[in-house]
DNA sequence: TCCCACCCTGTCCTTCGGTCCAATATTCGG
DNA sequence: CCGAATATTGGACCGAAGGACAGGGTGGGA
């Protein structure tokens, strides 16, 4: 029968746990590695000494194991991941969150916090290397000056500034841009940075 | 009303699709970029044109992309979560594991194939390292809700969404962007942007 | 108890961003 | 020569963004 644990090394208050698990059972690291196998539940709080290794030990034995912290970050959550825990979220998480964490989790899904999710996964690719011709792709179907415009907004300038740099009027900079929206198909500027930022642009032709 | 799309170019056999979701409809690319919206489930065939640009406008508009392949790899898997899509899955998956994807990513997990999990998840962190240590240690300088909203704001969401997300009025929202700015210096959203998603985009304009 | 940090909200105001309606000049291919 | 694409600019309009005020509430520490 699988069992279902929350580890933890204080007396950390718990009553959302409580509430999402009432099955659940509390203990510390020390019985987690002990008793816990394979197909069994662990949630482990990350201010537990050497979680990281308890993570990866229980993983190993194919335990689903969820990592919650008081103080969730991008990198912690990878590293949760790293050691073989499928689940990452704020330890105080609503009851309903926590539910559905795991909920994901049993059903191979990983499950991090949303927040993080688009830097942990957004990072990753761009750390890689891994080439993308999105961003080639996406850009070639500009004019030049469009593509110009486009670079300079996505470097974070504002209109006017743009309009400065490449000696044309603010006016004509929110033409170009418009054009840029509707092709690129974003809505805004915003978009736009967001798009422009998946890749490092590599090598950028003055024109051609 | 949520829907659930398929796209694919060609006239590929889809039964199990069919056999998954019976209600979803199957389309073509230009449909689901002008149909699918916030909510939606779409299933992107990777042998489909541009399936990168698609998935990430799709994930932008915050529909839930899963992409599907009929020759799985991990560098297509981090390609499809680097542009946004919840889940990366064999084409030719069983309907279980098609509605189980379904369920996982339905609930802000993501799916990726099993036999890919271990060698995304690991190349994701080695290829981190500790370079993105820099935004946490910017962001720890602000409070939870400020971080939460700077987060949300770095997605590239209008205050109004912040708002809505965070269930508090826009005017908090501008409130608390307010300190953010201040304490981490920059002017407005687009540098915030730029310097969470920390993108070496060098600022060349095509210029002549 | 008082102070301070945090969280939430309000109004007023200015600037910026984006889209709609135009118009004009140039280049380039058929 | 004529249309199509590109580059440029104008004006009007409206919503979003952000600052300058001015409060409200909580909880913890001196």
């Amino acid at each position: 029968m699988t069992q279902h644990l929350f580890v933890t090394q204080g007396n950390d208050d718990i009553p959302r746990w409580r509430e999402a698990f009432p099955q659940a059972r509390v203990c510390r690291p020390a019985q987690a590695r002990a008793q816990a196998g394979h197909g069994d539940h662990v949630w482990v709080m990350s201010n537990v000494d050497d979680w990281g290794v308890l993570a990866a030990n229980l993983s190993r034995r194919n335990a689903i194991v969820a990592v919650l912290s008081y103080t969730p970050d991008s990198e912690e959550a990878l590293q949760a991941l790293a050691c073989g825990a499928r689940g990452y979220a704020h330890a105080l998480a609503s009851p309903e969150m926590l539910r559905q964490v795991q909920l994901v989790i049993a059903n191979q899904g990983i499950w991090v916090l949303p927040e993080l999710m688009a830097k942990v996964v957004g990072s990753t690719f761009r750390a890689l290397g891994g080439e993308s011709r999105v961003q080639e792709e996406t850009l070639s179907a500009l004019t030049q000056r469009e593509r110009a415009v486009a670079l300079s907004v996505a470097a974070g300038n504002s209109n006017k500034v743009v309009a400065r740099e490449l000696d044309i009027t603010e006016r004509t900079v929110k033409a170009h841009l418009g054009a840029v929206f509707r092709k690129l198909q974003v809505r805004d500027r915003m978009q736009l940075i967001l798009m422009l930022s998946k890749q490092p642009i590599a090598a950028m032709d003055g024109g051609e």
